[in-house]
RNA sequence: GCGGACGUGGCUCAGUUGGUAGAGCACCACCUUGCCAAGGUGGGGGUCGCGGGUUCGAAUCCCGUCGUCCGCUCCA
């Protein structure tokens, strides 16, 4: 007999899009990595750190813009993970964790690569992917040779060390993933929030990874965020919720914007599998490279807290009171990466389209067509022109409007252009102050980025007007 | 890390057989009663990724290095 309280609520998921096969080409694509690249380092969005030292590999920068669309997509994950559910609660770990933690997660020894190179042509490869052929002798899958450089363990994870001596009493580790914290305070956190199974503990923060190659912009870097969830549950509930949660992740992606036909999930196949994983899929993205992920939804069984378990000696299962049985939580673990989330909107939002003007032409615009709860500006204050009559009271529109929402005021060069650089960062709203607003109804102009559609609205009504349209969050 | 291509003002690029840097856009100021970029006038900004070498002289040739893109690998 199963507790219902074990169990997930009913959900479909008939409206998910799952890959028929492995195939990650992503085909015709509206837009253009170069594009979006170019459009983020214009505007300062994202560009390459250490720049004026000539960059590093795999390390990024946010800039004003940047930074604000990637506090939006972890505020609007937190709001639908912590804010919005009564079973999830949050944490905030050290990066630096005690060395043994990486030893009972596998990742000292599954993290680590051992590459061989071929003598002869030089080309790189995992050692323990070569297949030897009867006489247990490997081939270059290139050209045919047989003789390679001494495997070289190569491990993902950055060390460091913690005192004044650097011996490897010393030795820690970057995190190259949130969630071990989640694991080790698990009974800490649970006794503490008072939660019973099934409850998570959500975790936004950096994760660390010497990547061997960084790639496709901040698709793949070496250091970059996670938004990570560790949901604990009855052992046996578990297939239940691996699908529950999958849903959940494919609404809120939709949610915030994306379009469903540039989602799909994929369930990893069996080689593909991590140590610690009985079943994952991953919500992957058609990115204009390829289809790739955004965030892997994986079944972890009870691999860690056993381990954990293990290795500091430490009781971490639970006491269910009701049913007087004590047990090993089985944990379902969503895992999203922040920057590639932030890089997925961007490219999801950006658009082209024709735009017609008072004097009946048309010009092209380019838009992001962000959501509102992801926009970094949501309200522009605009004076129709640069003017002492208009300025001061457009001042006072930005300063009643800023308090609420994020905005930013321009009076620099003609209003058209203006308009155009909101639509290129994605705000959502345009308020423009004219010479009927000074000089006779105290009214201003609300702009729609998407609908273009223009209302008059009294500005002691514009943060109300506002309010209606721009969802919290 | 290995192989290939590439690296010029904020962005996109031009720079002929080496003679000491240009354009468009962007940006800033002023003008414009002006509502959806590419009006007017003026202005700021580059020792041509960085370091070294060859040369009377290099953005242009050579070496190294850093970075970007593609492939191997990896995954949030």
């Amino acid at each position: 007999m199963v507790d219902p309280r074990d169990l997930p609520p009913d959900v479909t998921s008939s409206h998910i899009t799952v890959a028929a096969d492995a195939d990650t080409t992503a085909g015709e694509h509206d837009v253009s990595m170069e594009t979006i690249v170019e459009l983020c380092k214009r505007r300062g969005i994202i560009f390459q750190s250490s720049e004026i030292y000539g960059g590093l590999r795999g390390a990024w920068d946010f800039g004003p813009l940047g930074a604000a669309l990637k506090d939006n997509v972890k505020a609007a994950w937190k709001r639908a993970m912590l804010q919005l559910r009564d079973d999830v609660v949050q944490l905030d770990a050290s990066i630096l964790m005690h060395p043994r933690v990486w030893e009972a997660s596998g990742h000292v020894e599954g993290f680590t690569d051992p590459l061989v190179e071929c003598t002869n042509c030089n080309q790189r490869w995992r050692g323990d992917h070569l297949e030897p052929n009867r006489a247990g002798e490997i081939f270059c899958p290139n050209c045919g040779n047989k003789e390679f450089t001494d495997p070289k363990a190569f491990n993902l994870m950055f060390k460091t060390f913690v005192g004044p001596t650097e011996d490897t009493s010393a030795q820690v580790w970057m995190r190259p993933e949130t969630a071990q914290a989640m694991f080790v305070d698990f009974a800490h956190v649970q006794l503490t929030s008072r939660q019973k199974i099934p409850f998570g503990i959500a975790q936004v923060g950096k994760s660390f990874r010497n990547e061997i190659t960084p790639r496709n912009f901040i698709f793949r870097v070496r250091e970059f965020e996670q938004m990570e969830m560790e949901f604990f549950v009855r052992p046996g509930t578990d297939e239940q919720w691996h699908e529950y949660w999958i849903g959940q992740r494919w609404d809120w992606y939709v949610e915030h914007g994306m379009r469903p036909a540039n989602l799909r999930i994929r369930p990893h196949t069996d080689d593909e599998l991590s140590h610690y994983a009985k079943a994952t899929v991953d919500v992957e993205y058609r990115f204009p490279f390829a289809w790739s992920e955004l965030e892997g939804i994986a079944n972890r069984t009870d691999f860690d807290l056993r381990r954990h378990s293990e290795f500091s000696g430490r009781d971490l299962s639970y006491y269910d009171q009701a049913n007087d049985e004590r047990f090993v939580p089985y944990v379902i673990e969503p895992a999203a990466g922040v920057d590639r989330s932030a890089l997925a909107f961007l490219i999801d939002a950006y658009r082209t389209d024709e735009a017609p003007t008072a004097s009946g032409k048309v010009e092209r615009r380019t838009l992001l067509a962000l959501h509102p709860t992801l926009a970094p500006i949501k309200v522009a204050v605009l004076p129709l022109s640069r003017n002492d009559k208009l300025v001061p009271t457009a001042r006072e529109v930005n300063d009643i409007v800023k308090a609420y929402f994020a905005t930013q005021y321009d009076d620099a060069g003609a209003i058209g252009r203006r308009y155009r650089r909101q639509d290129e960062i994605g705000t959502p709203y345009c308020v423009t102050v004219d010479f009927e607003t000074v000089e006779d109804d105290r009214k201003v102009t609300v702009r729609d980025r998407d609908s273009m559609n223009q209302d008059r609205v009294a500005i002691d009504q514009l943060t109300g007007y506002l309010s209606q349209r721009l969802p919290r969050c």
